[in-house]
DNA sequence: ATTGATCATGTCATTATTGACATAATACTA
DNA sequence: TAGTATTATGTCAATAATGACATGATCAAT
């Protein structure tokens, strides 16, 4: 339960802010942090559904190769607007966005779209 | 289904971008706002049921009486990220916060957070 | 009507986020 | 072994978002 997230969030340039001796989140930087995790972890899997290349895919947001990968890895300088905006852009719901956000990643591999739902190929 | 959002809209300062004559969004466009839109009211309700002011609610999220007042009419100079830090603040969970995201505010007084649920009173 | 409290709107200097670029690291294929 | 495509990381000038402040507008209550 400890170096799971927490290598990740370092990784990311996540310093764990306010609180005590280290790494140690409060229950309302935990649950930005995790929207985030989880958001990074679906724009990679929608992206990769359809196929693209960071680079497909950047051109499509008008963005760059280096910024959409460092959404995938949940980098502290992309904001909600972005990584939301993105998903969007790849086709995703209001409704299935609201998915991604209450759930959580699974850290890794299973991302949170799709729990009963399943891919959408979108336009 | 004309000038009932439309009006916030501009009022709030958004500017039906891209497309054509005037005041058509694209559905990327709609999507975004209606989040927005829905978000501010739920930001309101909260607020109010928790009988804070604006000037308490900024107090909380270090932020201003202004600012707050802009997230409630869903200026367009709010980011995602401030909404939901705020509602986060407000006490609302991940799996309430992608709820609010995944439906629509009903335009006015009808808040989309509690559908089945209900208030909830926080920390 | 006047006062007092609350909310709305405009402006601005400071800070955060952005796309772009360079370049490194990691696949993948031959 | 390369060689080529793809992804990761660092940096930076440009832009967007922020909190603060001033000032209006609304609304009660007396």
């Amino acid at each position: 339960m400890k170096t799971a997230k927490q290598n990740k969030l370092k990784k990311a340039g996540w310093t764990i802010g306010s609180a005590s001796d280290l790494l140690e989140l409060s229950a309302e930087e935990d649950a930005l942090i995790t929207m985030k995790l989880s958001l990074a972890s679906n724009v990679k899997k929608l992206r990769k559904a359809q196929n693209l290349t960071q680079q497909e895919l950047a051109e499509k947001i008008e963005s760059s190769q280096s910024r959409v990968a460092k959404m995938e890895v949940a980098d502290k300088s992309v904001s909600m607007e972005l990584f939301i905006r993105t998903l969007v852009s790849l086709g995703a719901s209001r409704q299935q966005i609201g998915k991604v956000i209450g759930s959580q990643s699974t850290d890794n591999k299973k991302a949170a779209l799709n729990k009963s739902d399943d891919l959408l190929v979108s336009s």
